[in-house]
DNA sequence: CCATGTGAACAAATTCACAGCA
DNA sequence: TGCTGTGAATTTGTTCACATGG
């Protein structure tokens, strides 16, 4: 068991996958599972998830296997999915809007708790659970709801501005929607969900 | 330069990147340029850049850099953005609508030709360019249009019995949205977008 | 000269293979 | 015995450093 910030983004994301599996599991009604059979169902190689598993401190039983619901109860407490993780939302678009709607009632750990927009047209229309805030309010939602984490749904001109602003309105991570390669802060985790990156990648394969 | 299946996709997701790059770049009338200079404002190291660049042959003038017009014009044709691609998209909740109107009009190299839901309400209901038909006629609608790349935007449930059906129908690419590790044809270029995985990853580094 | 293109050095990630424990 | 946990080997990806050529 080694430090967080030690564990590699490669690890952490199949982490989330492994999660994902043994829900399916626990679904099924499976107690045990080996890292063979896992890795049998899900593509990885046993070793890997082995390995992934060693980051976070001893997970099975040598001769047997992994507990199903031990396994998943652990992975959660270490994903930080124990707590709930507040999210403000930059942008009501199209793609902002579905994402509000995707997280509709706040029952999970990720929980929108604001979310602003510039155009006068679409404030104080209900969305999910809030209802949206003037762009202006940004900085004071965030201090407000003490939101962690910041979506960026903004059209790519307004990214790295507004980037800025929720870095230096004390949000810890983003995930940023728009097609841009944003200028990060050191000190806040930043991922990019770009639709266009994953299309060219899959155009790619399709020449000849 | 090599065969395509032996670019890594690490590669080609950044030659995807150096395009939008180069594309700003464009905007702001550049028309030289070096790798590290690309280097320095996009955070990639300089030879990286030239490494990948090398997967598609020689594209710079040595002691002085790239043409950052044909560059462009160079990575659109190895990324496949000539050509159109059509896209067909299977369930128009929130997400999927969402997607359809970010390729609203036909213009770009992805072109939505067919949505298809199984949803009677939503059938016949406009969505960007094109109807949502029934869900039956996704197979036909594939023969049709002959689309190549399938979006996935059906609940988890679903997920992989449209997937293998989309497989069956003959589409080369599918990017899937559901929230679920698909078991994959070793024939498709599939890719997955997940909100919930890339919230995970972030909450993992906001715990302590 | 100067920046590319590239083989050689290095680093990271994955797989192998086996010791150690239930 | 059987599967985990892990060092060692391998493969993959990145950086270095320099020869090459405009």
């Amino acid at each position: 068991m080694s430090a967080r910030s030690d564990v590699s983004p490669l690890t952490v994301n199949r982490l989330s996958i492994y999660l994902r599996c043994l829900r399916m599991l626990q679904e099924q009604g499976l107690r045990q599972v080996s890292s063979q059979e896992l890795g049998r169902c899900f593509g990885i190689s046993p070793a890997l998830f082995r390995k992934d598993l060693a980051h976070l401190g001893e997970m099975g039983i040598r001769g047997v296997g992994y507990d199903v619901d031990s396994l998943a109860a652990n992975l959660s407490r270490h994903l930080g999915l124990e707590r709930t993780h507040r999210m403000v939302l930059v942008g009501a678009g199209n793609l902002g809007s579905a994402v509000a709607r995707y997280f509709g009632t706040g029952d999970g750990p990720f929980r929108m708790v604001a979310v602003v927009d510039s155009d006068p047209e679409k404030i104080g229309r209900p969305l999910g659970d809030v209802t949206v805030r003037p762009r202006e309010e940004l900085r004071q939602a965030i201090e407000k709801t003490r939101a962690t984490i910041g979506l960026l749904t903004v059209p790519a001109e307004a990214a790295q501005s507004t980037y800025d602003e929720l870095v230096e309105a004390g949000v810890l991570s983003v995930l940023n929607f728009a097609p841009v390669h944003l200028r990060r802060s050191a000190a806040v985790h930043t991922r990019n969900v770009d639709l266009r990156i994953h299309l060219e990648e899959l155009a790619f394969y399709l020449v000849r």
